[in-house]
DNA sequence: CTGTTAGCGCATTCAC
DNA sequence: GTGAATGCGCTAACAG
């Protein structure tokens, strides 16, 4: 029973509720869990105690049992990016809908750190993992094999069917956008990419590459600026750009914030945006309709996105085994805002 | 022992660690714990065994006995903001730092959500919460009466000392921000502030008001506009107050998004920024210096003042009982950029 | 110093 | 259907 004991509550424990309601510990047990068929007399004497007592089974000791916590472990990259921190919103958001709690891993790309919080979350008896991180790697993989944890993939693709994952066709994504500057007239693009080691970087590479050969434009290495995704990259891959004599007429972005230092950049640099030079984003974040001038961008779905990734992890948590990993491609769209504008060319 | 049974893989407990040492459970538990001395010699079997085994101590066993989890709850009212989304950055870095785990606990600022997350962590005993939701509120008093789980509200004062806190001090920053227009020659101020049944909006509108006073301006209500904190807001409450005949030749603003939309909203209407209009921000955001125009604001301290958060929670627990609750205030600082100028008159 | 015993709070055999 | 006994993996109390 709830009482004061030096000082510290002590809680009441399904051993209370049982004498409250005279039965068993396990009978109380039974009826909370629907495990067993139970008289409706003594369920509903059970149900009375447990109510008066306002019993909440522990979870700590349900976890011990059961192998499970009703937590969720979500690996991120890093929360700067609003895209990101988006993306958690809507997780954190779902999870809670269905009783399950977010254990927030940053891993800041350091797979080491990535590993810990691996090995921590499996420690914990967390029920399923999002990785935001990166397309599966080799130690994420082994990882896997080993603890058979439910686990899908946000924002990358897994090409090897191993893992569920929800994505957009990052190549298709910056083929549109490439192919709409190309239609407006545009020959000369830069890209503004982000960490070349990371694939859908390298997909959008392609799909860059791809469009701007469909238009028989030749690709010009000295365009490809890889930082990263943040303003402040954004800014110094513009102000090296814009100060060149041969710069071009358009600039293809990985990110809206990379669009925004780069907007920056070409102010800093006496250039008008998008008179004389246009500039495309990459993701459709809140402030890019906002913006002066306002980015035209390409939208990624993220809130479709995540809240797929919940459902499709929390399908994957029910049905354990039985569960067909899938992959799922989502549209993106293309906003035309007024950052890019069409030249004579 | 690590063994498969039935496909699954049993995990290493301290019991095979025991055997392979040749000691008891509870002598392996006394090494890795430090809690009652043992002989060097058994000390480095035990070592050894754990090596080779690779035996790490289950978590979740551990926190049934020692009602303690190396799990930290961390609410907020929403993640959408970045200044709320840089304080869960350097916590969940701080609390990895320290081995504590960042349970993320988004209320929405729900009070109904706030209690069931409350009482969701304490059942998962977590070993200490950080509130950045609001001041202590009756619901939240009530319940660390009654639980004694360390606590520490970020980003809000607690005025009845019950609690620790860090924060700024918003009266005067608001203060400062409001002198310094009018000692620019601003004389008609509007200000645009944030939900108004929040307390920090309050102290601020306050120091607003007494710089007016000291300034022989009289407050005028009209001019003051409550939403919320963001784009979208600033935009709306620009919308209304730009349109007007009498309009002011300045507005405070309770955050750099707010501060954004009121600029987009000033172009939407052919104003200037700052020629036509002075427009200050809050928070310091690391947009605020890319904008254009440049957002002049009143920086807060994010990065120090969730590190203190951290380590105060994190003494809070060591010391238990013992611990002094302590209110800290940071300084705040006003950054001069270009959104605001002086105006003759 | 070290081993034995007990128990954290719960779910699940196994008998009845 | 229901209760008694057992154990999840670990730490703490008590002997020795």
């Amino acid at each position: 029973m709830s009482q004061r004991l030096g000082g510290k509550v002590l809680d009441i424990t399904i051993y209370d509720v049982a004498v409250k309601a005279n039965v068993s510990a396990a009978t109380v047990s039974r009826v909370l869990n629907r495990s067993k068929p139970v008289s409706k007399a003594v369920r509903e004497r059970v149900m009375k105690a447990v109510e008066e007592l306002n019993f909440k089974p522990n979870s700590v000791a349900r976890s011990l049992i059961m192998k499970e916590s009703r937590l969720i472990g979500v690996l991120i990259p890093g929360i700067a990016n609003v895209f990101i921190s988006s993306f958690i919103d809507t997780l954190e958001e779902e999870f809670f809908k269905y009783n399950y709690t977010t254990l927030l891993c940053n891993t800041r790309r350091d797979d080491d750190i990535e590993m810990d919080y691996l090995r921590l979350l499996k420690d914990k008896y967390v029920d399923g993992v999002v990785l935001m991180t990166s397309n599966p790697k080799p130690h994420q993989i082994g990882f896997f094999e080993k603890v058979e944890i439910p686990a899908v993939f946000a924002g990358h693709t897994d090409s090897t069917k191993q893992f569920s994952s929800v994505n957009i066709d990052n190549y298709q994504a910056m083929y549109d956008a490439t192919r709409y500057l190309l239609q407006n007239g545009h020959r000369k693009i830069a890209f503004f990419g982000g960490p070349a080691n990371y694939l859908q970087i390298m997909e959008r590479l392609s799909g860059y590459k791809q469009a701007l050969a469909d238009y028989g434009v030749e690709y010009d290495e000295s365009l490809f600026y890889a930082h990263d995704y943040d303003i402040e990259h954004g800014y110094e891959c513009g102000m090296k750009l814009f100060l060149r004599k041969d710069r071009p007429t358009a600039v293809c972005c990985v990110s809206d914030m990379v669009a925004i230092g780069a907007i920056r950049a070409a102010k800093d640099n006496g250039l008008r945006v998008p008179e004389d030079i246009s500039i495309m984003g990459f993701d459709d974040i809140s402030i890019a309709k906002t913006y002066s001038p306002e980015i035209t961008t390409i939208r990624q779905p993220i809130r479709e996105m995540s809240v797929q990734a919940a459902h499709m992890l929390l399908s994957q948590i029910q049905q354990k085994e039985n569960y067909m990993r899938e992959t799922r491609i989502l549209p993106h769209e293309i906003i035309v805002r007024k950052s890019c504008m069409t030249v004579s060319g």
